[in-house]
DNA sequence: TGGCGGGATGTGTACGGTCACATCCGGTGG
DNA sequence: CCACCGGATGTGACCGTACACATCCCGCCA
């Protein structure tokens, strides 16, 4: 033998190739080549061979060269907008869990202001790796426009709800969950309900308040247009603040849990009671929601599967079938303590609460 | 963008190489590299016929073939033990944005469950792709004995405060910020304080108990055994519920603002008073921390720094100088509505609550 | 005027795999 | 008994780039 104690050799000399191991086994690089691919004509003592010489050595196979000659990365990219917030970090994690299951490599870049130069910067960068496909978990129209200037050969899942159907995305059914929310309004008797939407560049933010709209007009209920925020709890206790205001409305729907959040906050400062005053509902049943005080109604995103799934899709695209999906993931209403029927009507109620 | 005209050839054929790029410049293969690596000795005008050739080919160069002959993948591996809460979450994000703009690529990888098996997998996916480097969000003993079998030359950088001056380290002053909640307590007049510590295998969790322990000590004050948790606002929960039958505090550190919420929930449902009855302390200061009811009083953690500052370490190690850092950033209090002094003493308190 | 030096550019080679094809071999059927 | 066949294995070429080195060209000075 060469090399006597072959993995911890003396330091920097190169990490050992497939030629190094198919001379320590005796067989011809090509051969270590079929083992690693796992090919089937290969007998399974030479197989054992191969495989003992591998751990003797220490060998990997080196990704670059695998790529370079393959052209294939086994680097799947993930175009984030927020990386920070409950939904998205932990769709990332199953992303990632799912394709690490497959052998293959998640990268992900994250967008740092919704504009279109840090779209093109992260786009860029993900590109630049030779990724073999995508995934977007940015929902926001910009970005959605930025995704159609790619080249169509890439494959691509996008993880948002807004009903299109063109064939690669996945996503939990967000009109059906805010119908949901409100609906469940509606059935406690509340006729003035007032929704807190989302940031209207973001397609869940749309699609939710889409089916609030829908359910609420359904219902023959008046329409009242929608607050726009910007789905942190800080924005939801400021609207909290200013919807007290006008007191004419008896629930809120809030198109996530952290402005619900920051909108119990700031009706518990002004002294009112929920749900026995008015009733609010949240969207996602973050793990913390159960705990707000009260414990929030809310309606409950699977994440869990959308990473599995979006995941499949996506190396289905990347390995030949051209199949096209198009799948939505019904949501769940998760009926806790922040709602209620409503008080019995007072029309001094505004008056009275501020006097 | 895509490619403007050329480029979006009859779509099979292969993607441009620096040789094309040669060819359409009219120089050498060798001076496109060297424009692309931004030699100095490049005459302008030669420069700009290559980088005009660039344009028009839509030539992006392949990593792949790059990381072959260099041996520098350009990937920095990022070790998490949880992408989902906000700490590690937002850690993350902070790292890759820090790596994007030293153009570094940053792939992530999970450890599904805190045992070798796992930690090994994980480990093993991101040695895989030949990562330059190793970023270890994964503060849990176990995974820190997993990393000492790698590689010395993999420059590698673990986030967490242990203490230890391994030369790669860099964290929040944990053990200082549970001392800064801690002795918050004792100012207002605490004497007894339950810690609800974190998961005795994760090193922060140990570091925070060790700063509330010694402060405890410090100011003579009895030591009573911390609570274990598993960080979750679940568990806060059930402890706050058992911390009540042995009504004998009057403050409780939590570790982390979940757990401290689960604990508001516990004492909210028994009907106590936070502040006016027990005092409540959190870590971490997570966005919704200030809507809790009432505002949790934590210590912040400015994750944001950590990214930048450790992304700099490691391609300090990665490109050469040695240098070896430990550096620990200071963690902050916030003095919100969940901290008072505590109640005058009454020894049947415990009684009379659950009479 | 010719040798010389240095900036600008070109040529060969290696990186570590995979693919297409060639080769070898023992068994089998005509 | 031999051509033939198919499974098992080996050989040559190539993927796209960077590095080391060779070459070229030009101005300068002796």
């Amino acid at each position: 033998m060469t090399d006597p104690g072959p993995p911890a050799t003396s330091g920097q000399s190169r990490a050992p190739n497939i030629r190094d191991v198919a001379r320590e086994a005796g067989v011809s690089y090509q051969t270590v080549s079929r083992v690693i691919n796992g090919s089937p004509s290969i007998r399974p003592a030479t197989r054992q061979k191969v495989l003992d010489a591998i751990d003797e050595l220490g060998y990997r196979p080196n990704q670059a060269a695998r790529a370079l000659v393959t052209s294939r990365s086994r680097v799947i990219g993930v175009l984030l907008s927020d990386a920070r917030s409950y939904g998205p970090s932990f769709t990332l994690q199953s992303i990632e869990v799912a394709a690490r299951a497959k052998d293959y490599f998640v990268s992900t870049a994250t967008i740092a202001l919704p504009d279109p130069p840090s779209i093109r910067s992260a786009l860029d960068h993900l590109m630049r790796q030779n990724i073999d496909g995508l995934v977007v978990i940015a929902p926001q129209t910009r970005v959605f426009d930025a995704i159609q200037q790619l080249s169509p050969d890439l494959p691509l899942v996008t993880l948002e709800a807004s009903g299109r159907k063109d064939g690669h995305t996945i996503a939990i059914d967000q009109e059906q969950g805010a119908r949901l929310a409100t609906r469940h309004l509606i059935e406690l008797g509340h006729t003035e309900i007032e929704h807190l939407a989302g940031p209207q560049d973001w397609i869940e933010a749309q699609t939710r308040m889409d089916g609030f709209l829908a359910e609420i007009r359904e219902n023959d209920l008046g329409t009242r247009p929608p607050i726009l925020g910007d789905w942190t709890a800080d924005f939801g206790y400021y609207a909290g603040t200013q919807m007290l205001g006008r007191f004419d409305f008896t629930a809120v729907f809030a198109s996530n849990d952290q402005m619900a959040l920051g909108v119990l906050h700031a009706f518990r400062d002004a002294g009112l009671d929920v749900p026995g005053d008015v009733s609010v509902v949240g969207f996602d049943d973050v793990p913390d929601a159960r705990h707000f005080w009260p414990p929030l109604t809310t309606v409950r995103q699977r994440f869990e599967l959308l990473g599995a799934r979006c995941v499949d899709m996506l190396l289905g695209q990347i390995e030949g079938d051209e199949q096209r999906y198009h799948e939505l993931i019904a949501a769940e209403l998760v009926v806790r303590g922040s709602t209620a029927p409503p008080p019995p009507h007072d029309p001094d109620r505004a008056f009275r609460r501020f006097r």
